[in-house]
DNA sequence: TTAAAATCTATAGTAACTATAGAGTCAAGC
DNA sequence: GCTTGACTCTATAGTTACTATAGATTTTAA
């Protein structure tokens, strides 16, 4: 198949299979005469492990080394434990980031109400003062 | 003061505040004969304010907003309460986002236990299933 | 006077794409 | 056989908010 029916197939877009090919993520097959990338099945198959890796919000660089580990199957497997690990980790410490974030614009929120001037405005005041 | 003094009175770097007056959020004063940025405490201020907005993840086109804002004082200031207002719904967006994440991950590695080899490593099992 | 520190501009790199330009290829209809 | 449109190709620039570098100039201290 050529890359407009993969794309359709996997729901990632034309540039995108081609920007993965870029970054040495997926290859195709072979070129047709006309220089066409092809594509078989398990083309498939790896652009939807990238399209799932990537949803957990695993980085493209982090894909690139659970697919090379893929391919030696005889090792030990703690290398994807620890990536796991790590990212569940950094998702965590992320959401306490945001709470804290959230708190902050809330409180600022409250500082002001409708229908004040620019001057009067209560978050602009607070934004302006010196200690945080 | 010049632009190492404002640096380090604002916990800026100095490229930080020169591409800040390249996207026109901050002037310098005057230049000196020398062509150096020459700044006063007022520079200080506006760091700060710029330091503050970013502390709470505004874009630099929302603080260039701001700052516009702030000098129309006389009118009013919804659009500084609107954009807050987004901004709040936009982390709690992200932070529902991050939960389903942390728990897709966890699950995920709740499948794979320390000693397997990767052929055996349910992560990678799991990753490479077609359904999600 | 000279060496070091600070500053200047301009440019490239970061992540993961998206969008564009300009050229080439292919299939269907007339 | 020819044209039209859809598809593909490569290469390049843009996105965000910086950071890092190179090479030149200016200032400060010894």
């Amino acid at each position: 198949m050529k890359i407009g029916e993969l794309a359709k197939l996997t729901g990632c877009s034309v540039q995108t299979i081609r920007y993965y090919e870029k970054e040495n993520l997926l290859k195709s097959q072979a070129r047709s005469e006309g220089n066409f990338r092809l594509y078989d099945t398990s083309a498939v198959e790896q652009l939807l492990f990238i399209k799932h890796c990537r949803s957990l919000d695993l980085a493209l660089s982090e894909v690139r080394q659970l697919i090379e580990l893929n391919q030696s199957p005889g090792t030990h497997c703690d290398d994807v434990n620890n990536m796991i690990d790590d990212h569940i980790e950094q998702v965590e410490q992320r959401m306490a980031e945001l709470e804290r974030l959230r708190q902050h614009l809330t409180a600022l929120r409250d500082s002001c109400s409708t229908k004040r001037t620019v001057e009067e405005c209560g978050i602009l005041k607070n934004l302006s003062a010196k200690q945080l």
